[in-house]
DNA sequence: GACAGCTACCTGGCATGACCATATAGTAGG
DNA sequence: CCTACTATATGGTCATGCCAGGTAGCTGTC
C-alpha cells in the first residue's frame, strides 16, 4: 500500500512535467517518438513508454507547437520526425519560466517546512 | 489560446507537487487547512484554493498519513488540525527523494536539450 | 518460409487529481 | 440585517499518464 501510494503519486507528479521534458527534448532539433522514449529512459525518474509519448506528440501537433514529417529509416519502419514551431518555442520559454518558479517554491517549502 | 495552454499545463503540473508541499508544510507541526492555504499563497507558483486543500487533506487522512483533531478557535469556526503520522513522515521522506530525482532529470533535459 | 525479436507508430479505456462553484456556519462591525 | 472574514466540505468537469493491445517493416536463424 505504501508502494501503491508512492507509485500513484509519482504518476501524478509526472503530469505536465513530461510535456515540458518532451518539448525541451525537441529544442535541440528534430526527433521522432521512439527516439525520445529511449533518450528519456536514461534520465532518472523520467522513464516513459510509447503509450505515453505518442498522445503527447499528437497533442503538440494539434496545438501547433510542433511540425511533423515522415522520413524513411535506413533500417526499419518509417519515422515521424517532430520539430518545434516558433509558437512551440515561445511556449517552451514560458513553461521553463513557470517551472523555475514552481521548483523554487517547492524547494522552499520542502527545505524549511514552512515554519516561518 | 496560448494562455489557455499555459494555464492548463500549470494545472496539470501541480498534480502531485501540491501533495508533496502540503505534506511538507505539516512537517513543522500541526496545521489546519485554511492556514495552509494562506501560507502557500505566499510562495510562488503554489497558490491554491480551499477547494483544492480539503480533498488533499481528506485523502491523507484516509491513507493514514495524518491524524486530525478538531479544536475551537478563539475567534471564528472550529479548526481541524492535522499532523503527520509516522507513516506519513516516512512517505514524505520517500517523496522528497523521488522529487530530488525528478527535479534533477527535468533540469538535465531542460538545460541541455538532451543533445548528447 | 516460419518464427522470433527489434524498431516504430497508434488507439481505447481507466484512474487520478486540480479547480470551480457552491453550501454551511461561526464571529465581528456598521 | 447585511457584509465580510474565517473555516470546513462536496459534486462535477476536464486533462493527463499509463496499461493493454494492435499494426507494420526489417533482420537473422533454423
Amino acid at each position: 500500500m505504501e508502494e501503491d501510494f508512492l507509485a500513484n503519486w509519482t504518476t501524478q507528479a509526472r503530469k505536465g512535467l513530461l510535456e515540458l521534458c518532451v518539448l525541451a527534448a525537441l529544442r535541440g532539433g528534430r526527433r521522432y517518438g521512439y527516439d525520445i522514449v529511449k533518450r528519456l529512459s536514461g534520465v532518472g525518474g523520467l522513464v516513459i513508454g510509447e503509450g505515453t509519448i505518442y498522445p503527447i506528440l499528437s497533442r503538440f501537433k494539434k496545438d501547433g507547437l510542433v511540425d511533423a514529417a515522415l522520413a524513411e529509416s535506413p533500417d526499419g519502419p518509417a519515422r515521424k520526425y517532430y520539430q518545434l514551431t516558433p509558437r512551440g518555442r515561445g511556449l517552451l520559454g514560458k513553461m521553463l519560466a513557470s517551472w523555475a518558479e514552481v521548483r523554487a517554491g517547492v524547494d522552499h517549502i520542502t527545505a524549511t517546512g514552512d515554519e516561518s
